[in-house]
RNA sequence: GCCGGGGUGGCGGAACGGCAGACGCGGCCGUCUUAAACACGGCCGGGCGCAAGCCCGUGCGAGUUCGAAUCUCGCCCCCGGCACCA
């Protein structure tokens, strides 16, 4: 009989359900935002846009899907959720395979958009398609050309020459896409070389402070360290040390040097200038002009990873020259030293061998005197040399061996030395950013163009905002080469300069596609507004974002630039406030299953197509919640996805079948041991309001892991009564709808299907169940009436009571204590304290 | 080296001061079936024991606490980021 009834049901048939579904929740514009509705809470909802690779991979899925799970659960809560979607469409690649298989890049691009775009719909996500943004699309750019004319004008872009980081591979920039200790370039892995070029930087060091400022935001705490780390504030000083007069030169060239630790300025025991330094040319006497020129050239020409296979060895040469020391006249030699950087501080340090580990190593190296100025304030001198820098900020270290600073605690003596040498015009106090300009000028044509021409007469000229935008020319010669076309492209590059009509020749340099990621939720709100890049009305009702989520991979770069061009529009009067993610939340990442990051040339990547015709959309979706805590992500394995599957099937068989008994159940037809009707109706409304109340807190906190069990849970326990005379009964059918209601925003195609045929079998008119109310918990419903207690005897468990809720500590304890196995673990003692855990627990502490 | 995250059964993970191992995978046993698959039921951290039960157990070592996977200190290992930033 359990076998006819079995196929009496239809089988749950995901493929045939899930297109039918997605069809008409599009006809019912389920994902349709409307923007203008200000009687309902708005809530933005973020996902970071996809680069259009061509494929959607299970990664995509695993940020995405969840993503619209809460999406439709705000939406259950009455939120108007906006869930927008687009593509960040320039970039290298395309460039690659337009050179390699000779086809455009806009092409290329936008053949991967449209495929994707179909992989996206099956995922059954409830994006709003009618505000998709895709980037190369030049009524996109052309405000990207708008933002970066105002940023000219507000003083916050600006060109200038640097030595930059260069793939010789790729013939482009390769600055923050360099990798791994021995930096190479990120697409290619070729080593990086540095060259001095013209570029185009926005002065995101303007808002360095500003960017520290996390108030308002609720970001995770990693992300918030990483970008303090990545901005590097110091505060120091900045003191001037001069050039000592010798048979050479007449000195007093003043040196800047920049220290956090200017309480150590007498032990400052020799200098030390980078060997780009201005004023190693000048100052390196005649015996060591050999040795420096050889020195500086051959800093130069090595690339990164030939200085990096001298591991850690610090190398550098006299120059010959000495410098006084402003504290106490000392005469200290000047060395020139790849250890120092350029491009942090003044590039140049006084060095402090006895408080600083690098001075130390190089002190050692060439046989430098150490003198220690810094002692904790109990140590004696021993008269031994240190045998590693002593780097300290104890607050109770005290200043040795520096004239009438001795014995004055560090932080008392930082201030004073600065304030002394300050009123000598010698310093100032400082403050110094690891952070430096964002370079954005790319060398390749598959990105913004940046809108400005160079005219022999007028210099640079920004184009005018009536010549926007400034398009990519449609033909591209790639000449079989990596370079930038667009300097070959006469069309492109003869121009008439905008200000004097003579001849004048357009900038090549294309933007980096952080820039078109900085700003892209804003125009998500008005995708085709011909008047300006946004939406004031708009951006003011609906920004900031109230939640993104995205990879912990952009926890700097993006992020950090997101938040910059947010600071900046605000000061430009473009947007009102000035952070953009009101509440980030990173996933993890999805690796292959050799661990490694899925990518097509190692071969590791899963096609979610093939599992979601095996399995279907919600299996997948739900298996990539159930896999373990969303922000951990980790290796790819689909082993468990059938049980997934099988929670499904079970609900279908629940929602739809409750009398049917499974063969082989041999307490099929009979109430758990122990209960009447009453009880197990009382039981499984229990259940269902406990699981209700649960779920939708894990819900509201992203812990969909949890959130899948606690389902399972609730559908395992409806099936011990599956085919009991409660089956399909008040209590059951309650638990059903609850069960089908929370399922819906992780599951939805099996939870549509099952409400749409719960509301036909009931005669009742059909709704989506993504248009109902989330379940109110009946708190009475879900109490216990008894609770079990977990007795342990010295913290050792040694027994369960099942005793009524409403029992007291003391009526506890009565209970408790006459237990038999408690009586045998007491041997005899007496209880010398009892301890109840909250009511979770009791603990009967005796000694002996 | 510095910063961040993490080490729990055969596996993914749960619990995050109070019953370690929820839920799922996998394995074993069973029911149904001519059979297999599906489905359903039971068991599965280790050791001792016929059993009741006892002991051990959350990377290692100490500590705090009535009680520690959870807090503190020291150490080891793995993953991610930064990498001579004065």
């Amino acid at each position: 009989m359990s076998a006819s009834q079995r196929i009496r049901i239809d089988r749950y048939d995901p493929t045939e359900i899930e297109p039918r579904w997605q069809q008409r929740w599009d006809e019912l514009g389920l994902h349709r935002t409307d923007l203008s509705d200000t009687t309902r809470p708005r809530y933005y909802l973020l996902t970071m846009y996809p680069y259009p690779s061509g494929d959607i991979h299970i990664g995509h899925w695993y940020i995405k899907t969840p993503t619209d799970a809460i999406a439709r659960f705000r939406r259950m809560h009455g939120d108007n959720v906006f869930l927008p979607i687009g593509f960040d469409a320039f970039g290298l690649p395309a460039e690659n395979a337009a050179i390699k298989n000779r086809i455009h890049p806009a092409q290329w691009t936008l053949a991967n958009i449209r495929n994707m775009r179909r992989q996206l719909r099956t995922m059954g996500a409830t994006f709003d398609w009618d505000h998709e943004v895709v980037t190369s699309d030049p009524d996109y750019y052309r405000w990207n050309q708008w933002i970066f004319l105002r940023f000219l004008e507000a003083g916050l872009a600006y060109r200038a020459k640097s030595p930059v980081d260069w793939c010789p591979n790729d013939g482009t920039l390769a600055r923050e896409q360099v990798e791994g200790a021995d930096r190479r370039c990120w697409r290619c892995g070729s080593p990086v070389e540095k060259r001095e070029l013209d570029q185009w930087y926005l002065r995101i060091t303007k808002y360095a402070d500003e960017l520290l400022d996390f108030t308002g935001v609720d970001w995770p705490e990693p992300v918030r360290i990483m970008q303090t780390n990545w901005i590097g504030r110091s505060e120091g000083a900045e003191i001037e040390f001069t050039v000592a007069p010798d048979v050479h030169h007449p000195g007093g060239q003043p040196i800047r040097v920049f220290t956090t630790r200017p309480d150590t300025l007498f032990g400052a025991t020799f200098m030390v200038l980078a060997p780009e330094h201005p004023l190693v040319g000048e100052i390196t006497s005649p015996g060591q002009r050999a040795a420096v020129d050889a020195y500086v050239a051959q800093a130069g020409r090595e690339t990164e990873i030939e200085r990096l296979s001298a591991e850690r060895e610090k190398t550098g040469v006299p120059t010959g020259a000495h410098a006084i020391n402003p504290v106490n006249g000392a005469r200290i030699p000047i060395w020139t030293a790849d250890y120092v950087l350029a491009g942090y501080g003044t590039g140049a340090i006084m060095a402090v061998p006895a408080h600083d580990e690098r001075d130390f190593a190089f002190a050692k190296e060439f046989d430098l005197p150490i003198v220690e100025v810094i002692r904790p304030d109990d140590a004696l001198d021993d008269g031994r040399p240190l045998e590693e820098a002593y780097v300290s900020k104890a607050e109770t270290d005290v200043l040795v061996n520096s004239g009438r600073y001795n014995g004055m605690a560090a932080p008392a003596a930082f201030r004073a030395i600065v304030e002394w040498l300050e009123s000598e015009g010698k310093a100032r106090f400082a403050v110094t950013y690891r952070i430096r300009d964002w370079l954005i000028s790319r060398q390749r044509y598959w990105g913004t163009p940046i809108p400005v021409v160079y005219c022999d007469r007028d210099g640079i000229v920004p184009v005018p905002d009536r010549d926007l935008p400034v398009l990519l020319p449609e033909t591209v010669d790639y000449a079989g080469s990596g370079d930038n076309p667009l300097r070959r492209d006469a069309s492109f590059l003869d121009v008439a300069c905008p200000t004097c009509g003579g001849p004048a020749r357009r900038e090549t340099d294309t933007m980096d596609t952080f820039v078109d990621s900085s700003w892209y939720w804003f125009r998500y709100l008005s995708p085709h507004l011909a008047t300006g890049p946004v939406d004031r009305e708009l951006v003011d009702r609906w920004t900031p974002v109230d939640q993104y989520t995205g990879g912990a991979e952009h926890a700097v770069m993006h992020l950090l630039y997101s938040r910059f061009f947010t600071k900046a529009l605000r000061d430009i009067g473009v947007v009102g406030e000035g952070e953009p993610f009101r509440r980030l939340f990173n996933q993890g990442q999805v690796l292959g299953a050799d661990g490694e990051r899925m990518s097509k040339s190692r071969g590791n990547v899963q096609d979610p197509d093939e599992l979601v015709g095996r399995y279907g959309a919600d299996t997948v979706r739900l298996f990539l919640m159930f896999m373990g805590p969303w922000d951990q992500g980790g290796p790819w394995n689909p082993t468990g996805i059938g049980g997934v599957h099988r929670f499904l099937n079970r609900v279908w068989t629940l929602a739809l079948d409750p009398h049917g008994s499974e063969p082989g159940d041999p307490d099929a037809e009979k109430l758990p041991a122990g209960l009447d009707a009453a009880a197990a109706e009382k039981a499984v409304r229990a259940a269902a309001h406990r699981t209700l109340a649960v779920v939708s807190a894990e819900y509201a906190d992203f812990r969909f892991n949890t959130m899948v069990a606690h389902l399972m849970e609730l559908s395992n326990a409806l099936m011990r009564f599956r085919g009991t005379e409660i089956a399909g009964g008040g209590a059951w059918d309650e638990a059903i709808r609850i069960l089908l209601l929370v399922l819906a925003p992780a599951a939805p195609h099996i939870a549509e299907e099952l409400w749409s045929r719960r509301l036909a079998a009931a005669g009742a008119p059909w709704s989506s169940i993504h248009r109902e109310r989330w379940p109110v918990v009946d708190a009475a419903a879900a109490a216990a009436v008894e609770r079990e207690v977990p007795v342990q005897v010295n913290g050792k468990l040694r027994d369960k009571v099942m005793v009524p809720v409403d029992l007291s500590d003391a009526e506890v304890e009565a209970v408790v204590l006459a237990r038999e196995k408690v009586v045998a673990a007491l041997a005899g003692r007496s209880p010398d304290r009892v301890i109840h855990a909250g009511g979770r627990l009791v603990n009967i502490v005796v000694k002996g």
